[in-house]
DNA sequence: AAAATCCATAGCCATTGAGGTATGGATTAG
DNA sequence: CTAATCCATACCTCAATGGCTATGGATTTT
């Protein structure tokens, strides 16, 4: 019972991941060389950055030669908009729901 | 420069604590001893991911005698929606803005 | 007044995780 | 064929952080 916006909060809490990510959404597909060009961070940190952002379904990766392009993959923030707008509901309707009301009586 | 969702992700990241913010969002006002009773963890630490989701605006509290009420401050989620739906209208406009066709052509 | 309750803070420990360097496999260039 | 390039993995280190217990201030109950 793994929630999935619970991998993807932890994945795009970091900094540095979250800015390779937003890159590839700016830019488009990019090689480990280029993102780490840009990232302020040694290779090897970029590739484990780029490994757990795949993990996570946010990217996508292609294999041409000795090169790895990245892609952004946007549909996985799915479970992110999903989420909020169910707090959004949850916070609205507890001024409706006549049984959470009663809930909120007794402390 | 410290980008507000920044700390809206990292904040969320640890389960405990979204969970803590979730029930707020659900059940509305609740006092810590409430929310002990049912968070699996320590009152002190539950007193201290409380403290965090307060610095992050994500919830407000209310003293009233000796004990604390806490709620959940729905429109803290604002900037990850910003964010979100920033990165949606990114990646969308690669595929019609020239400038950014033609730097993906050069690698 | 004394005891009990509520909660926040302080200190401690163990784990996680982000960073680095070293290295090697795979591919391309010379 | 050899050298250089690209990237991923292995390994280490250090700081951050989530958990705990102990404690104490503030309030309520007895």
């Amino acid at each position: 019972m793994t929630e999935p916006q619970d991998t993807l909060f932890r994945t795009l809490a970091d900094p540095t991941r979250r800015a390779l990510f937003e890159r590839l959404c700016r830019e488009g597909e990019k090689t480990v060389g280029a993102l780490t060009a840009q990232a302020g961070v040694s290779q090897p940190v970029v590739s484990k950055h780029l490994s757990l952002l795949k993990q996570a379904g946010l990217v996508r990766d292609r294999h041409e030669g000795r090169q790895t392009h990245y892609s952004a993959q946007l549909g996985a923030l799915a479970p992110l908009v999903d989420w909020t707008s169910q707090m959004a509901r949850f916070w609205e309707s507890r001024f409706d729901d006549l049984e959470n009301l009663l809930r909120r009586m007794d402390q």
